[in-house]
DNA sequence: ACTGTTTAATTGACAATATCAACTATAATT
DNA sequence: AATTATAGTTGATATTGTCAATTAAACAGT
């Protein structure tokens, strides 16, 4: 798609999507109270020790409109006024309990909205819906939300986590280091001994979701002679640096050495320096190396193994 | 998430995008004109055959400020009535020439400020943001857009193509058949073997995708003694009885017919009553069965084939 | 063809919201 | 202490939103 297409497909959705929060909004405010009364208390009750500077800034209202619409709101004893301790120019803006009793009345309202909007959603359309919310935030609006506790780890794989796998696996290592679709199958082949011909007692594996969406996995697949060997470490390059590789690591190191396995092994290239040292800081060390020829380029497997 | 917490993030969005959108629009529409009066002009330039009543509806105006405004606009000479043969209480309305560049500017500035929006973002993220405004149209806005010209065949597999499609395969057949992951261990193998061990030049694959994202695919596998298979027939529920099925099963079909094969054989489960009917209809003949057993039911496996 | 009912557009009156500039009292800076 | 900046207020005015009444044409039913 085209620049210019991609233009207009935006502008129309603005346009949309606009206009129906717009006439949500317009439900929602219509209240005995006017619209700017109604969206001034509730900013009051929004914003802790507030002022009306705060107002006019956050709502972008102008200066005077503000006061005015203020001292209607607490003629109607909605608001109240305390002196400023530190700024005699300035008043503390806070809203009395008549005005309290409104805005709940009014966020009821919008919740009752917003969940119209989305009652008709399964919940995988809901978390669908959120994902691009999220998105639009991250990408358009520029809000990142990437704190780890919205992270979360599950161990059950759902149907299309293999797929979803794979594919995280074949785009980030065509994009970081020049693979080609062979890799992806050879992934392929690895998820399928695992799922197919794999002990489902003893394989685990870690899927790292936000909002619905992996962005991280890592597993620990039973071998012989008491042997595990460590899959799939990977994380979405959005969320690195939060630790969240390592906590995936931890996460399957603990599972691995809890007694059921006397050892564990991995495979990955001497391209990885940055695992290969991760892995060296945790016990593993090099043991054998291998040819790998059909990925693109030319590259030296290597395994790595720990002891317990 | 509890409804309660999505509730609260949508609702977050909703202040801040239109927050946003409103600060583009008040600085795009901010020339000599007054807001109402460009909006006016925009909408009857927007619409062929305008008359007010049309203008009040799309924009959710009071009838009697849009005529005021009309009338503004006609003084300005940037619109013209015209008188309307079939409604004599009626006026057609459109925009004069000097009205037209006037728009042209607006445009301009209004593609501008989007693409100052999204200039800073790469081909992948605008990908994303393109996505998730058509998620947000469909789930919220109530938009579909499935129309066929905007589907579009690729041949090419692009990295995380292979793992997009597992995952398809995996949720689909466990949404609307049962099955467990073993089933998407399976296909697992199925792409591998084709993968790695496939006839680069005799096999081909298609990708239908919408607006960057993969809704569809089939693709043609060589086998011994000039013999194909075809594999992996898939359209995104939400994309059918649009005919997408069938055209992809057409490419295939004139491609495996093409003269590089002999025959075409699938294999598909006795449960796929649909699709058998649609291959039978194609020439397809039964050919032979097996028992399925790890895919969370038991199954008949059919092997179905057409000789050319 | 006649009648009552809608409908598109207009007009008047007025309410709500937006914008600007002037002004007071206080804070912050130098 | 003088200057400059800031929070809030007030007045004037422009723009936008809302309602009800009016006119002329269209429409539906008899």
């Amino acid at each position: 798609m085209h620049v210019e297409e991609q233009i207009k497909v935006i502008r129309q959705f603005n346009r949309d999507y606009t206009a129906e929060i717009g006439l949500l909004e317009k439900h929602v405010l219509n209240s005995e109270y006017t619209f700017s009364e109604t969206r001034i208390l509730l900013e009051v009750d929004r914003i802790d020790h507030c002022t009306a500077k705060n107002i006019s800034e956050a709502l972008n209202m102008d200066a005077g409109f503000v006061s005015r619409t203020i001292n209607r709101l607490i003629k109607l004893n909605l608001v109240e006024k305390l002196k400023s301790e530190k700024d005699k120019r300035a008043f503390l803006l806070q809203t009395t309990e008549s005005g309290k009793s409104v805005i709940s009345e009014l966020h009821k309202k919008a919740n009752a909205q917003i969940m119209h909007l989305i009652e008709n959603l399964s919940s995988e359309e809901r978390t669908r819906v959120l994902h691009s919310i999220g998105e639009l935030n991250t990408l358009i609006l520029g809000k990142n939300s990437n704190a780890p506790e919205y992270i979360t780890l599950r161990n059950e794989l759902k149907p299309g986590d293999v797929g979803q796998l794979i594919k995280m696996h074949g785009e980030l290592y065509s994009k970081e280091c020049g693979y080609n679709v062979c890799f992806e199958g050879y992934v392929c082949k690895t998820f399928y001994e695992a799922i197919v011909h794999g002990n489902a007692k003893l394989d685990k594996y870690w899927i790292a979701e936000k909002e619905g969406v992996i962005i991280g996995s890592i597993a620990v697949i039973a071998k012989a002679h008491e042997a595990c060997q460590l899959r799939w470490l990977l994380v979405s390059p959005e969320y690195r640096g939060i630790g969240l590789g390592i906590r995936l690591f931890d996460e399957a190191m603990a599972y691995a050495t809890a007694g059921k396995f006397k050892s564990i092994f991995l495979e990955t290239t001497k391209e990885q320096e940055k695992a290969i040292q991760l892995y060296e800081k945790a016990g593993f060390k090099q043991k054998s190396t291998y040819k790998i020829d059909d990925w693109g380029k030319s590259l030296t497997g290597l395994v790595m193994e720990k002891l317990f």
